[in-house]
RNA sequence: GGCGCUAUCGUCUAGCCCGGUUUAGGACAUCGCCCUCUCAAGGCGGAGACGCGGGUUCAAAUCCCGCUAGCGCUACCA
């Protein structure tokens, strides 16, 4: 029996969760789920500067939201600070880190030399030879240093990522590196070994970022002794130019696709797509079939493209598949939150109109928008379908004709409608689509609706007989001149 | 510059480990047709890829080498 299976989500509170952080944190929280493990959150914010309380709220907000929960945490590394000391105390008192006092003036001019070479900068290590009386009378005099460990001058760092393979380095490539600044913070390298150890992590899932990294933190790991984890790199993902992900193009973060009116079901479907399938051929999963069904070993090494096309298929596929009342919750929920006044409307009639336009909508906000001529009586007219279906020539008698008919009708059900607009076409000598063509412009304003008969018994008898008025009023006026 | 990683339709990918079953499969997008009161949805069909160059082999998308391109790391960021 393999040792329990402790996973960890890092990530650092410098901006909101984008679609990559989101996809890492999902595949881990996979992972632990298929394994029955434990998922812990752990926020990396060791940069005092970068950090912000803002970011980590918004990280919260976007893994609740899409149902990540965690079962540790959330543990954050400022309050940690003992432990790294800790661990940095044993590496000094083993030799396996010294005090660097090389000023950020010294090391900038090593690097431009060795870029001027075109070398490759790696510190000389100049520190490393300090005598101890050395670094004590400099310390004394108020001296600030960092404090680097003693990367072996020889030998390869080789260990096998689950998803990459076999990875190996030459130390000697590595460079003495810095975990503790002279503030005397400790580094993201020491401190994720550190607690990745303390926290009994069993797999370290996370970013290709950090594949360069972990050769590093191996390093770290054998001098403090502790065992070391599975490591598992994640393929990034990049923007449609192949950019890595930022935020100058538009809505990668998550909370971002949570305005614009996507379902966490399906953000989630469609990110567990990127750098996972399960058969090439199946591409909708229940969270519990991506739970059984997912494995590492599947993932692939290749970056993806974040294709926000492809979302928006599969949002729509999300809308039209989930429970309509569950649908119905999220739409009025999403519009209360955009500011429409939702108790003022009947709840029945609104779950109706809802109910029609669920299917003709991509995202909760395109359902929004499709709903409002239902909801406004200020219509507004697309210039395009006015003059194709309201400015035609028979235009205004049709719609005078439904007009009166609709006026007259005594009862307002679809099956009377239906009847008496086909026996109007009929009597006109005019085709169906040419009565409700103009009939539909005129109450919706656009050319593209429900179904007419859906519409009209929607809208009511005398929204529907002002509308046609408005409409011949509109024609009346265009026409003047 | 050094080191590391990656490379199948425009995009997400299956196939690659264990060479032939592949006229390289699926999905999104796109184009056409059908359905139809419009839109959407749906159905049917089309176009569309193994980065390049060498090997190995009777046979290579699949194995090997080189190249190219992209990305990452090379911070007192994570």
């Amino acid at each position: 029996m393999p040792s329990e299976v402790r996973i960890r989500f890092a990530p650092s509170p410098t901006g909101a969760l984008h679609v990559g952080g989101a996809r890492t944190a999902l595949f881990n929280w996979l992972f632990t789920r298929k394994n029955h493990g434990k998922f812990l959150l752990r926020i990396e914010d060791t940069d005092v500067k970068r950090s912000t309380r803002a970011s980590l709220e918004q990280i919260l907000d976007s893994l609740q939201w899409l149902g990540l929960q965690w079962d540790e945490g959330p543990f954050f590394q400022s309050e940690r600070k003992a432990h790294y000391e800790e661990a940095i105390g044993q590496l000094l008192h083993t030799g396996n880190a010294y005090k660097c006092f090389c000023s950020p003036k010294r090391l900038n001019e090593l690097r431009a030399r060795a870029k001027a070479m075109s070398a490759p900068f790696i510190y000389d290590r100049m520190c490393a030879t300090l005598s101890d009386a050395e670094v004590q009378r400099r310390e004394a005099q108020g001296e600030r240093c960092t404090i680097r460990f003693h990367v072996p001058l020889s030998g390869e760092t080789i260990f096998d990522d689950v998803i990459f393979g076999p990875v190996r380095v030459e130390n000697k490539l590595i460079g003495d590196f810095v975990i503790a600044r002279s503030d005397g913070l400790a580094t993201y390298n020491l401190c994720a070994v550190v607690d990745d150890n303390l926290m009994s992590i069993s797999h370290v899932i996370r970013g290709e970022d950090h594949l360069s990294n972990t050769s590093k933190q191996i390093l770290l790991y054998h001098a403090l002794r502790y065992p070391v984890p599975k490591f598992v790199h994640l393929p990034l993902i990049l923007e449609p130019d192949k950019a890595p992900l930022s935020k100058r193009h538009g809505a990668t973060d998550v909370l971002q696709l949570r305005e614009e009116g996507f379902l966490p079901e399906a953000v989630v479907n469609f990110l567990a797509l990127l750098g996972w399938a399960y058969n090439g051929a199946t591409e909708v999963f229940s969270l519990d079939e991506l739970i059984s069904k997912f494995s590492l070993k599947a993932v692939s090494k290749a970056a993806a493209v974040f294709d926000a096309t492809k979302l928006l298929w599969m949002n729509g596929l999300y809308m039209r598949s989930l429970p309509q009342k569950v649908v119905i919750d999220r739409a009025k929920a999403f519009m209360a939150g955009a500011g429409y006044d939702i108790p003022q409307y009947d709840s029945k009639w609104l779950d109706g109109i809802i109910t029609l336009e669920i299917e003709r909508s991509k995202t909760l906000k395109e359902l929004a928008a499709h709903l409002e001529f239902f909801l406004s009586d200020q219509l507004r007219y697309d210039e395009t379908a006015v003059e194709k279906f309201l400015l035609r020539e028979e235009s205004q008698e049709i719609i005078g004709h439904v007009r009166n008919r609709l006026a007259s009708l005594e009862q307002f059900d679809i099956k009377t409608l239906e009847q008496a607009l086909r026996s109007l076409a009929e009597e006109l000598n005019l085709k169906f689509g040419q009565v409700v063509h103009p009939t539909r412009v005129a109450l919706t304003g656009s050319s593209a609706s429900p179904g007419i008969f859906d519409v009209i018994t929607n809208l009511g008898q005398s929204r529907v007989v002002a509308r046609l008025d408005s409409a011949l009023e509109l024609i009346r006026q265009r026409r003047q001149p």
